[in-house]
DNA sequence: GATGAATGAGTATTCATTCAT
DNA sequence: AATGAATGAATACTCATTCAT
């Protein structure tokens, strides 16, 4: 009953992120979301088409996410919401983050994803806009330092999220 | 010739960061390390007894790399130190931390490295000397922050590695 | 549109004689005569039952092209008859001739064809009528011979066909 | 004990021609050859790539047969040896016969063998040294007559083998 | 210490077939 | 008659690991 297109992702995104994209065979998969492994691969022509799949609609939520404050033109309420954006994890995308964190390191390679090239450059119009003449340095010490501190979050080494933020707002005087 | 065992460590090491941990076979591993299969069973337990063993590896080598900076008193030149130390990734540890961090989202729960504490540690000490009274925030920051951007450094994000150390220097007045 | 089924026989036959039968699967099948693969199972039991059907239909047509000549009383036009039939493969029956050819070679024990016997039947009778006392052995050597020359058509390595008909016709002087 | 390699090798001969290499799994040879599975894929790189071994293997004693004759100066001599070898199936080269017959049908487009190109271009020779205007065709008409009778022999339909053998030869004036 | 043949459990994927619609 | 989602068993092949030598 229902979609079990959307279950098996669901399931798959949960194990990917739990035992790692190598470590989890279909046939787990196929058990957790009480499906028979034939049926992923009539939804997914591959295990990695599934994967790609989950990054691929991860990513298309995080450039939504995202519209929210891309044209923000006060830099202060920009600087605000960039920050708000890497420390408020929404239940909703914390696995593609883990995924996006976990798939990172295996290819050689690392290509942004456009969710990424996007924030950056609006990052970089707004810090030239605000004068400063290192504009490309200074966005990627504040996009770097955020995931940084986002990979702290979902690590759990970061304990009091909310003071954290506080003080990243105070320094850049965004507060 | 001669040591078999370090060039099994050697070969896995770089085979794990280019491919992934599960993704990397022992029959390939012994292949590139023109060795037999057998042996690298007679040198570590397991496969995942030859990961431990170059994580633990890894982070003796990181224990004694801090340890050059960890007992400086005079704070300037301690953060001084400790950005460098996160700038300056080393060509022999490279590779640890590029397989730390593909293997760090695949555990639920993650336990920070001995290395990690003693760092965490002596930030902390440091800040609070210093008379910040969220000394612990502050440690925080900084440590989330500059292991976010050595991440971006490894994954090549990071244009200009020398441009940006001396700018985070500078906001730490360190330089 | 229309005949479905009989859609279905053809892409079917088309598809195990290029790929073989068993490197053919039923979804192709299916794709190839756009149905849905149910619909193979509504009008064959099985995947086997349609190849039976395939073979059956062969089997019929041969028997078809066999009844022109079967009861020609003069042995020269019979001979002259059948080794018209083994060299000139009708379009319609190559099919057939390709399938029976690959699936012979795959069953143990081999059975003639209802069509196989009447031909030896029919001629024997006319080597016998002919005087031969070792009639037998005259009508396998002849169609044994045939279906040779037939095979070799079919997989090309009978370079010019019209000519090497003249030079069995000539040997068997009913030209 | 003993050479599993080739045990593997006679098992899968054997179920290819009793069922078809399509319709015999991996598994079955390894079962019957009383070894695991994997050890098939330590010897051979593939399932075809064991195929491709029996059948060249075959080609082999093929080749090695037909040396026999194939210098054969005397041309009654050279037809009567080569209508031996085309009766008389060694039991060491039946399995090949089986194969090479299944296979054929399989491939679209059809290469004939090293031992085929030999022993075509040896009968041509001989019966251009005859003086046949056509030896080409000659050629073409005792190969694929002689390949004919072989299959039939394999099949079982030729009833006396030996009778039909001394017919061709007699037809051939080589007894 | 070192090999390499051997294994058995596991892998992703495909298969013919069923069935509710 | 026709679909297409769904299945479970089977497929070729790979894996980490063992062990006799």
């Amino acid at each position: 009953m229902g979609d079990r297109r959307a279950k098996i992702a669901d399931v798959a995104l949960l194990l990917f992120i739990e035992r790692g994209y190598h470590a989890t065979s279909t046939r787990l998969i196929a058990q957790e979301a009480c499906v028979s492994e034939g049926l992923i691969f009539r939804h997914y022509t591959n295990k990695e088409g599934l994967l790609k799949d989950l990054l691929a609609e991860g990513g298309q939520q995080m450039i939504f996410e995202i519209a929210g404050f891309i044209s923000e033109h006060d830099p202060k309420v920009f600087i605000s919401s960039i920050i708000d954006f890497f420390f408020d994890v929404s239940e909703e995308l914390l696995g593609y983050w883990r995924l996006k964190a976990q798939l990172e390191w295996i290819k050689t390679v690392w290509e942004p994803e456009e969710w990424e090239r996007i924030l950056r450059d609006a990052v970089e119009r707004v810090f030239r806009g605000m004068g400063y003449s290192k504009y490309e340095l200074e966005a990627g010490l504040l996009l770097e330092s955020l995931t940084g501190i986002r990979y702290g979050i979902l690590r759990g080494s970061v304990e009091d999220v909310r003071e954290l933020k506080a003080l990243v707002k105070g320094k850049y005087k965004v507060i």
